[in-house]
DNA sequence: AAGTCGTGGAA
DNA sequence: TTTCCAAGACT
């Protein structure tokens, strides 16, 4: 009968001593100066600690940026946020996807501010508690927050850890495996450092593709270096190729220009942002005609198709234009100039422009 | 526990 | 052009 395999022994528990001394020494001469990080030897704030890193899940610092300091200003502090409209909220994040993280951004910050006192908790137990604070996250606020020994595991530790081990283990598989390596590698001495300095190297130094080993502080320890193929790791297991899919977008425009827009369900994809109003979304196109539109108007098919790519399907969306159309209250009616006031996804962005461009 | 959930920039 | 992917979380 089937059994399971006997665990598989871990690697060599060895980790050269002064390994976290190299990483941090490295980290002292090449810190980044990142908007939400603190000066040298400052305290972090970590309210500013929290936002960065939601907002910093799958998403680049580049784009960060603005964003980060657009929330501040409008919401200083942890209680400005939990007390603002969720719309709100939506609305600044507008473009920076996987709204989920909004939602429960402001789920998160209402929870801190009424069952924390406005205070975040300094335990990763406590923070992973948290809505939209994984493992991650948790780890990564206790260590960069509040200086306690966290063993942060993302992209950037994964790629380095198996680098440095060559693990040959595809990801996702090998989490568990690297997360050991990664635990045995956190110092005691300045974790919060040592988390920054090492997503910092993995940032800048050891990268997905050519990284610059010639300028890298882990270069004796390194097993990919001196097989020669670092930038053959992290290995990872092959990804299902993405479908295509077809809508139908309706775009209804009244008698002083303004565009008919709708609230998407909260949950599921896009949850809680604006729409042009849209016909489900499948695997076949459609035909002319197969599709009622939502009022009776004198529709015109717009040139052209607005794409768009998901993380797990790819969008072609058919753009149907109606002009002078009576402004039913049912719709939210919202003029060009107005169109940074509401949380509109990329995508939608797209289909408004599209209509724009090709009825002008 | 594998699928769901965005986007834009780089190679 | 296509592919990859970036400080992952949730279900």
């Amino acid at each position: 009968m089937p059994r399971k395999s006997p665990a598989k022994p871990e690697p060599a528990a060895r980790v050269p001593e002064n390994l976290p001394d190299r990483l941090l020494a490295w980290y002292d001469r090449h810190r980044r100066l990142l908007p939400w990080r603190a000066g040298p030897g400052e305290r972090a704030d970590p309210y500013h600690v929290w936002l960065s890193e939601i907002m910093l899940q799958q998403t680049t610092v580049v784009t960060v940026g603005p964003y980060f300091r657009d929330f501040l200003a409008r919401w200083p502090r942890l209680e400005d946020l939990a007390a603002a409209p969720l719309d709100d909220v939506l609305t600044a994040w507008a473009g920076l996807g996987y709204y989920a993280r909004a939602r429960n951004l402001k789920k998160c910050a209402e929870v801190v501010a009424a069952e924390h006192g406005g205070v975040f908790p300094d335990s990763e137990e406590d923070l992973l508690a948290l809505p939209g604070i994984g493992p991650y996250t948790a780890a990564a606020i206790a260590a960069i927050a509040f200086d306690r020994p966290a063993t942060i595991l993302d992209g950037n530790v994964e790629r380095v850890m198996a680098r440095l081990y060559r693990v040959e283990a595809p990801l996702p598989k090998a989490k568990a495996e690297l997360r050991a390596l990664a635990r045995r590698h956190t110092p005691e001495y300045r974790p919060g450092d040592y988390a920054q300095g090492i997503m910092d190297l993995g940032a800048t130094i050891c990268t997905p593709t050519k990284p610059k080993c010639a300028l890298c502080p882990l270069t004796a320890d390194c097993a990919a270096l001196k097989a020669g193929d670092a930038e053959t790791y992290p290995r990872k297991a092959a990804k299902a190729e993405r479908p295509q899919r077809y809508g139908l977008c309706f775009a209804m425009i009244d008698r002083q220009g303004r565009i008919a827009l709708e609230k998407r369900p909260e949950k599921g994809l896009l949850g809680g942002m604006m729409q042009v109003p849209t016909s489900a979304w499948r695997d076949t196109p459609f035909a002319d005609g197969e599709v009622m539109p939502p009022v009776a108007a004198n529709w015109r098919k717009l040139d052209g198709q607005v794409s768009h790519v998901f993380t797990h399907f790819a969008l072609s969306l058919t753009v149907l234009a109606a002009t002078r159309v009576k402004a039913d209250p049912a719709y939210r009616w919202v003029g060009v100039d107005e169109l940074g006031r509401v949380a509109l996804p990329s995508v939608m962005r797209k289909v408004v422009d599209h209509v724009l461009a090709k009825s002008a």
